[in-house]
DNA sequence: TATCCGTGGGG
DNA sequence: TCCCCAAGGAT
C-alpha cells in the first residue's frame, strides 16, 4: 500500500502540487461544498477558464442550493450560457431540489447519497466527497487516467473507458491516510491538467518524470482501440446548440426563428421536440419557445 | 457498450 | 484550416 517506492511517488506529487497549484475559487478555505458541487458540474467537459466567470456569478445569485432549487429552471439554463451541454443546467437544479428534498439544503457527505443525485456520477460523487470533505476516494478524471496511463503503464493515452486494471492501478496508489488521499486526488488531477497534457506534455517540469514508464519507454505512440471524435457539422447537437442560443438571447424564439437558424425542416423539428422533451425548452404558444419557466 | 449531448480555444 | 479535446453522465 505504502512502499517506499509509493510513498516517493506521492511526496514528488504532492510537494509539486503545494508549490504549483492554481488558486482557483472553488478550492480553499472559502469553498463551500455548495461551491465545489457547482464546480464539478460545470467542469464536465468544460475547460476551466470558461468555467471561472459563470461559476461566479452563478454561485453570488445562488450562493446555496435552497437559493436555485427556489427558482426555474429556465433561469439556471439561462445563467449557464455558453458552457455548452445545457442539460447539465437542468440537472444541477435538480439536484439542488432533491439536496433540498432529502438532505435538509445541504449538500450530502456520503459518496452514496452524492451519486444518487441528478448529473452525478462516480467522478462527481468522488469529487465532491474528496475536495469538498476530505475523504479518501479514487476519483478518476481524464487527467488522473493519463497520469497514471503513463507514468504506471507506460502508454500514451488510456482506453475510451476506464479499465478494471486502471481501477485497480489507481486503488493501489491511493495513499492509506485521509487527508493524503484527498490531496493526491487533487494534486494527481492537476498534475494532468497543467504539466502532462494530452498534447504537448511538459516533463522537463514534471515531478515524478524519472519514474515515468511512459517517458523510460521513448514515449511510444498511443496503439488502442480508434479515439473516434466527435462529428459536428450538421448534427443535431448544433442544431440544438443554435436553438438554445436564440433562446438565451430574448425573453421567446419563434418558428420564424428557427427557421431562419437552421433551414432543414425535419431536423430543425426533431430537435425542438427533443429539447421541449428534455425540458430545455417549453412552447408558450403554437409556433414559440421559451426557457422554461 | 456505444452513442448522444455544446462550445470554444489551441496546435 | 482542420482536428483534437476539456474535472462526464445518461441511456
Amino acid at each position: 500500500m505504502d512502499a517506499p517506492e509509493t510513498r516517493a511517488l506521492h511526496d514528488a506529487v504532492l510537494d509539486w502540487y503545494d508549490t504549483h497549484a492554481r488558486e482557483l475559487p472553488w478550492r480553499g478555505e472559502a469553498a463551500t461544498p455548495w461551491s465545489v458541487m457547482v464546480s464539478e458540474f460545470m467542469l464536465q467537459q468544460t475547460p476551466v477558464v470558461r468555467v471561472l466567470p459563470v461559476h461566479a456569478a452563478w454561485l453570488e445569485r445562488w450562493p446555496a442550493p435552497a437559493d436555485l432549487a427556489a427558482d426555474t429552471t429556465g433561469e439556471a439554463v439561462r445563467m449557464w450560457g455558453r458552457l455548452g451541454y445545457p442539460r447539465r443546467a437542468l440537472r444541477l437544479h435538480a439536484a439542488a431540489v432533491a439536496i433540498v428534498e432529502r438532505h435538509d439544503g445541504e449538500v450530502p457527505r456520503s459518496y452514496d447519497d452524492l451519486v444518487a443525485l441528478p448529473g452525478v456520477g462516480d467522478y462527481t460523487a468522488s469529487a465532491v466527497a474528496s475536495f469538498a470533505f476530505g475523504q479518501r476516494h479514487v476519483v478518476l478524471d481524464t487527467n488522473v487516467r493519463r497520469v497514471l496511463v503513463r507514468a504506471v503503464s507506460g502508454r500514451e493515452l488510456p482506453a475510451p473507458a476506464v479499465t478494471r486494471a486502471e481501477r485497480d492501478v489507481a486503488t493501489a496508489l491511493l495513499p492509506a491516510d485521509e487527508p493524503t488521499a484527498a490531496t493526491w486526488a487533487v494534486a494527481t488531477m492537476e498534475l494532468g491538467a497543467l504539466v502532462c497534457t494530452a498534447r504537448r506534455p511538459a516533463c522537463d517540469a514534471c515531478p515524478i518524470a524519472t519514474e515515468c514508464r511512459w517517458r523510460a519507454a521513448g514515449f511510444p505512440a498511443y496503439d488502442g482501440p480508434p479515439r473516434r471524435g466527435q462529428a459536428w457539422d450538421g448534427t443535431d447537437r448544433q442544431c440544438r446548440g443554435r436553438i438554445m442560443a436564440l433562446a438565451r438571447e430574448g425573453d421567446s424564439v419563434s418558428a420564424d426563428q428557427v427557421a431562419a437558424a437552421w433551414p432543414a425542416t425535419d431536423q430543425r423539428e426533431r430537435c425542438l421536440t427533443g429539447l421541449v422533451a428534455d425540458g430545455l425548452l417549453t412552447q408558450v404558444t403554437p409556433g414559440r419557445w421559451a426557457l422554461p419557466g
